[in-house]
DNA sequence: AATATTAACTTACTTTATGTAACTAAGTAT
DNA sequence: ATACTTAGTTACATAAAGTAAGTTAATATT
């Protein structure tokens, strides 16, 4: 299946990256300031693998950046650049329609 | 990997939904109005094993609703409800960040 | 009456994405 | 030399998505 044409090249590369499964968490983790890989892993419950993977994506992206301190054992944090924290709107709205939306039946 | 806790399960609830692939596209083209299976097919490049699947977990959802037109051959349109229209602002929200920070090096 | 047409799916099968659990690397400390 | 810790990576298993052909129901055509 061929698509018809695009509607926003911009919104949908956005959208391209939102879009994949487990972004979002990590970033709405990420707000709240930078981490650590064990860190995230061990906050949202996705796999190292695809954490690794996606980390690697958004660092790709410009929305998340790598932190090394050469501390025993090393220290790598991960934090959002400023197109990262750009993101915080777009989080809140979700929430904002979760709040007003979700019930407790969607819940379960 | 067993995660921490839950932040906000609405919240979660929400991004399980929207963050599933095609979702924000799918609700993207609604927003311009009902439309028919093959045409949101063809405008999204979606394959139409996806697209069924993912308009009965919206339908179940309450985000979309089917109605049948009992003409020839038989029209089916699927639009918006309130929960999903409901939604614009989160859409809105990733177009602006898009328009803000999506280069062209992104987009290629 | 038999065949064709159209939209909206569904089915069987292939390819891609994600999950799981064990393993590696680098830098100490014992 | 061996063990410990974090941050990954690898190999393999399962789940999700893509592809293309097939199904159904209501006409329209020959």
């Amino acid at each position: 299946m061929m698509k018809d044409k695009t509607i926003c090249p911009r919104f949908e590369s956005a959208l391209d990256i939102l879009n994949k499964r487990w972004t979002g968490l990590i970033i709405f983790q990420l707000l709240e300031g930078a981490q650590r890989f064990s860190s995230i892993e061990s906050s949202i419950g996705i796999s190292g693998r695809v954490l690794s993977e996606r980390l690697k994506d958004l660092e790709k992206y410009g929305i998340v950046e790598r932190k090394v301190y050469n501390e025993t054992p090393v220290r790598i944090e991960y934090g959002l650049t400023e197109k990262g924290r750009a993101l915080e709107p777009v989080l809140n709205s979700i929430q904002h329609w979760a709040e007003g939306w979700i019930d407790n039946e969607t819940l379960i």
